[in-house]
RNA sequence: GCUGCCUUAGCUCAAUCGGUAGAGCAACUGCCUUGUAAGCAGUAGGUUGCCAGUUCGAUUCUGGCAGGCAGCUCCA
């Protein structure tokens, strides 16, 4: 970021001019960039006054601030090229974007439905616009002229967020050309410097984020200084889109949905192999820290589901069923069977940490519209323990998971780890005491493990605050994966206990933990983080036998029995086909190797190996092919 | 669930103005006996998502339903 002083001499000379005239005397290659300044830690614009001596931090396009200056002046063009070609369209709301479908999104009122087929007419008003090189001029009104001015003007929306500001807020307007626009800018000195534009999506939003309100038109652009930009933009749009898991999805033969189960994923062949390999991973890493693995039904009496709160608290994302007049609900959480089994033996003080976990089938109501590949499912697979403990080993155990958790994304090559302190929501049951003493635990155990978080207020779960762990995936998209909750509200309601060394009942605290969270998004998070090049040791198929022709079968069939034999998964492809053929499909499939056969492997028993993104192959005995697969899947390596 | 859009062969996509559908890949069969990212030929594959309506006639127009996509709201 560029950094300017204005001394006292200087500004003497500039005292009533503006950052624009400074800069373009000064600093005129630096002018032609400026978008806007910032100057005593406020953003201003180039046509601002300087208020005195100082340093002026200059806001280009290569600057994250500066961006979104640039792109919420995009969204004000957006919004006056949609006035021109629709007059009675009202304004809701147009910022810029951190993330999602586009830089930038204005929300509006019209009865016109804009669809995809109108941008090209709105991208040319857009072009004319920025063509116009119009200057955005920014004057102030008190409050109460706002009101009068937006209300004469029809605009309901800026009026209605005009009236929710209190009443010495000074107002300020934007106006280019024939536009003006309630807002607090800083805004880019003329629409000539906005670039070029696309338009991305239009969607409805609901009004003020409310699903009780009406829905608005929610119209997303992009925008670039250059051409290039844009391009190379849309360019990475496109590899995106082929790394999406659900296209992978298919075209690895992993899983599958169908009409007949909208949500609920089937998992084909291949895909059964990598969730039951992360299963597996996960009971080893499990057993070593001491958890103890159970299984519980997938249905249970709807007086569990009425005692435990989920009734209550829960029921619409639940499945309810009928049987012999008596109502069973299948389980949304594993938790109820999870204390069904602790309390189907007397405890002592002894048994305690109880780390139970269960790698469990939940079947959760989602809403249509959200369902989204593995991502958003109806019916998904918890890595969810249970560890019931003492309050004395609370801490202690929470601290262990929070290390477990991070040692298992690191193991899976995941660098950005987000962490979430999620507290008290407004529907949720048990006494604000223990909230609070569950809540502390939490905070304790962030602070002694040196984990940074932030503060998500009311989002906890209905029996207990929760410390939520979001993975960064290769899209830069979060996602929800692991997440530790402090449970006193079950103990009680379910009256579980142990015998202390005092001969007396205790109530135990109860920890739900999980760490990939649900097994079918943590696969569809590494899916699209690796682009489908799986790692040996997660790969459904890790080597194909490709022979050069018929005559090698019998030799092929030994290779592929010997490899399977040593618990390889091992796929022989005896197709009538060219071998580059068989090398095309096989690099296609994302298999890790290839073990090429011809009449000279044949002739000498060996086998040529050619790896997953490699030209080169190397011949070498079986047995040393083994050990190298061996040593590899072992490491467990993720980096490719 | 809400708003908008989409749905044609296993997959990716065509089909003019309303005249009952085609291609490539995959599959299958045969030929070639193959040396590192698509060998050649042939065969089969469809109630155009489902149900109504308009029409002499609907893949095409209208309505409803289902599923999908993007976003909103929600979330592991």
């Amino acid at each position: 970021m560029a950094e300017i002083y204005i001394g006292e001499e200087d500004y003497r000379s500039f005292e009533d001019k503006t950052f624009g005239d400074y800069l373009e005397q000064r600093y005129p290659e630096l002018y032609a960039k400026a978008l806007a300044v910032k100057f005593a830690s406020e953003k201003k614009d180039l046509s601002a006054r300087i208020p005195g001596p100082g340093k002026i931090e200059v806001l280009t396009f290569e600057t994250e601030e500066g961006r979104e200056i640039f792109w919420h002046s995009s969204a004000h063009i957006l919004a006056q090229a949609i006035k021109r070609l629709y007059p009675d369209a009202k304004f809701d709301d147009g910022p810029a974007l951190k993330h999602g479908p586009g830089h930038f999104f204005y929300d509006i009122y019209l009865e016109h439905k804009i669809s995809e087929d109108d941008f090209p007419r709105i991208e040319e008003e857009i072009a004319k616009i920025v063509k116009e090189d119009l200057p955005l001029k920014r004057r102030t009104m008190s409050r109460q002229e706002a009101l009068a001015y937006f209300q004469q003007k029809g605009e309901i929306f800026k009026v209605d967020i005009l009236k929710r500001l209190s009443d010495n807020t000074e107002i300020s307007l934007y106006r280019q050309g024939e536009f003006e626009d309630l807002c607090r800018g800083p805004h880019i000195p003329s629409t000539g410097k906005a670039g070029v534009f696309k338009l991305t999506a239009v969607s409805g939003a609901y009004w003020k984020g409310d699903a009780a309100n009406p829905m608005l038109q929610r119209v997303y652009g992009v925008s670039f200084p250059t051409q290039e930009e844009l391009e190379k933009y849309l360019a990475k749009l496109e590899e995106a889109r082929k790394r999406d898991h659900r296209k992978l999805g298919q075209e690895l033969k992993l899983f599958l949905f169908v009409e007949e189960g909208p949500g609920f994923p089937f998992y084909l062949p291949r895909g059964t192999v990598l969730f039951n390999t992360l299963c597996e991973y996960i009971r080893e890493e499990c057993v070593k820290r001491g958890y103890v693995e159970i299984r519980t039904p997938i249905m249970l009496s709807q007086d569990l589901w009425v005692r435990s709160g989920h009734y209550e608290n829960y029921r619409e994302h639940m499945y309810f069923s009928e049987v012999e007049k008596k109502g069973f609900a299948i389980k949304p959480m594993n938790c109820p069977g999870s204390i069904l089994v602790y309390q189907s033996e007397l405890r002592s003080y002894r048994d305690l940490p109880l780390r139970q976990a269960e790698l469990g089938l939940v079947h959760r109501h989602e809403l249509s519209g959200v369902l989204h590949g593995l991502f958003r499912v109806r019916s998904f697979t918890q890595d969810d323990a249970h560890i019931y403990c003492t309050y004395e080993q609370l801490e202690g155990e929470i601290e262990k998971a929070i290390s477990f958790t991070k040692e298992v994304y690191e193991r899976f090559g995941f660098k950005n780890i987000l962490v979430y302190l999620a507290t008290r929501p407004e529907k949720s049951m048990g006494s604000e005491e223990a909230w609070q003493k569950a809540t502390q635990a939490l905070i304790k155990a962030l602070a002694k493990t040196g984990t940074a978080y932030q503060v998500k207020e009311g989002e906890g779960a209905f029996y207990g605050p929760k410390i939520e762990f979001n993975i960064e995936d290769a899209l830069e998209r979060h996602w929800q994966c692991g997440t530790i909750q402090v449970d006193f509200n079950l103990p009680e309601r379910f009256a579980l206990e142990y015998i202390g060394p005092d001969g007396k009942k205790h109530q135990p605290v109860m920890i739900h933990r999980a760490i990939l969270g649900s097994l079918e998004r943590f696969m569809a998070i590494l899916l699209e983080h690796y682009n489908g090049k799986l790692p040996l040791w997660l790969s459904p198929v890790q080597v194909k036998i490709l022979t050069i022709s018929q005559e090698q079968l019998v030799y092929a069939q030994e290779v592929l029995q010997e490899l399977r034999k040593a618990e390889i998964r091992c796929e022989l492809d005896d197709s009538n086909e060219k071998i580059s053929y068989k090398i095309r499909q096989w690099n296609a499939e994302k298999i890790n190797y290839a073990v090429i056969i011809g009449r000279k492997e044949a002739a000498e028993k060996l086998i040529s190996v050619r790896s997953r993104g490699h030209q080169e192959t190397e011949t070498m005995p079986l047995e040393q092919f083994l050990e190298k697969l061996r040593a590899e899947i072992a490491q467990k390596n993720c980096v490719n």
